[in-house]
DNA sequence: AATCGCGCCTGACGGC
DNA sequence: TGCCGTCAGGCGCGAT
């Protein structure tokens, strides 16, 4: 669940606990998460200082001198700093043990998320390599997405939610900047107009900026035990008021499932 | 090459 | 109270 606003505070706020300290310990109670977290992972990254704690979409790159540790939250996923003797609850599967006695730790209920460690350049990993350009830069506008949609048939939403095409725009933020830029949801990405284009980049930049300033207003203290994984209360216009009144000209709002996943729109305001 | 649909997993919730 | 079915959700991957 966490979207790219719930992973970037995360990333803020294990950053100063991380920054420059060396690993002394990593505990795995539990490999079994998307993929199986790699004995490389505790062997190699053991003894290393952290130098670097960045964001490349949704995942979170852990980097030292030897290599660099990519972690995924998946839907369930969050990160607390803890005293490393703090007792692990059922589903904390994974400390970074810390110099000074404070250790990372990892807890994902549906095990959706990853761990895993890379050696060379973690941009050039095979998850990283084809990712699509942070939706919060200068190179994601309206005429990136409509030159690459042109001649695709998937629906818009869908396309948005590529992460080829954009990172971190899940299912939430996407209904939300669709509903911003007036778009329906089903239409063809590639039936969607230039101009219709330049609002919806806006429109993704604006929720997520949204939703990252939220989070950092939320005051969530990472080294507490209020790390929990969670959608900011910032207000949403469309996303889960199916029924209720569209906001914007007083029509009803529809769900209706869109390549799998619930969407939400308004059939008035977005054609 | 583009698109579709599956499956991973468990907590929450509704119905009986 | 408890049991059971359903849903949610990111995203890589295999099938088409």
């Amino acid at each position: 669940m966490p979207e790219l606003p719930e992973v970037e505070t995360a990333r803020r706020g294990i950053e100063p606990h991380l920054l420059g300290r060396r690993v002394t310990a990593v505990t795995v109670r539990d490999r079994r998460l998307r993929w199986p977290v790699p004995p490389a992972l505790k062997r190699e990254l053991t003894g290393q200082r952290i130098t670097q704690v960045a964001r490349r979409g949704k995942y979170l790159l852990l980097r030292t001198d030897s290599g660099t540790a990519i972690l995924h939250l998946g839907m369930s996923g969050s990160l607390r700093v803890v005293m490393a003797d703090t007792p692990p609850g059922k589903h904390d599967h994974v400390d970074l043990v810390l110099e000074h006695g404070c250790a990372l730790r990892l807890r994902d209920p549906r095990r959706f998320g990853s761990l895993l460690w890379t050696r060379g350049d973690a941009l050039a990993h095979a998850l990283l390599k084809d990712l699509g350009p942070e939706p919060l830069e200068a190179e994601f506008d309206g005429g990136y997405l409509f030159d690459l949609s042109r001649g695709r048939s998937v629906a818009v939403k869908n396309f948005l939610m590529d992460s080829h095409v954009v990172v971190g725009v899940g299912n939430i933020y996407a209904s939300e900047a669709l509903f911003l830029a007036g778009i329906h949801p089903k239409r063809a990405a590639g039936r969607v107009s230039r101009a219709s284009y330049v609002k919806l980049a806006k429109g993704v930049r604006r929720v997520l900026s949204a939703a990252i300033k939220a989070g950092g207003t939320t005051l969530r203290d990472f080294s507490r035990e209020d790390g929990e994984p969670g959608y900011f209360s910032q207000h949403l216009r469309v996303y889960g008021r199916d029924g209720k009144a569209c906001e914007r000209c007083g029509g009803r709002v529809i769900a209706s499932v869109i390549g799998q996943r619930n969407s939400y729109y308004c059939p008035k305001c977005q054609s």
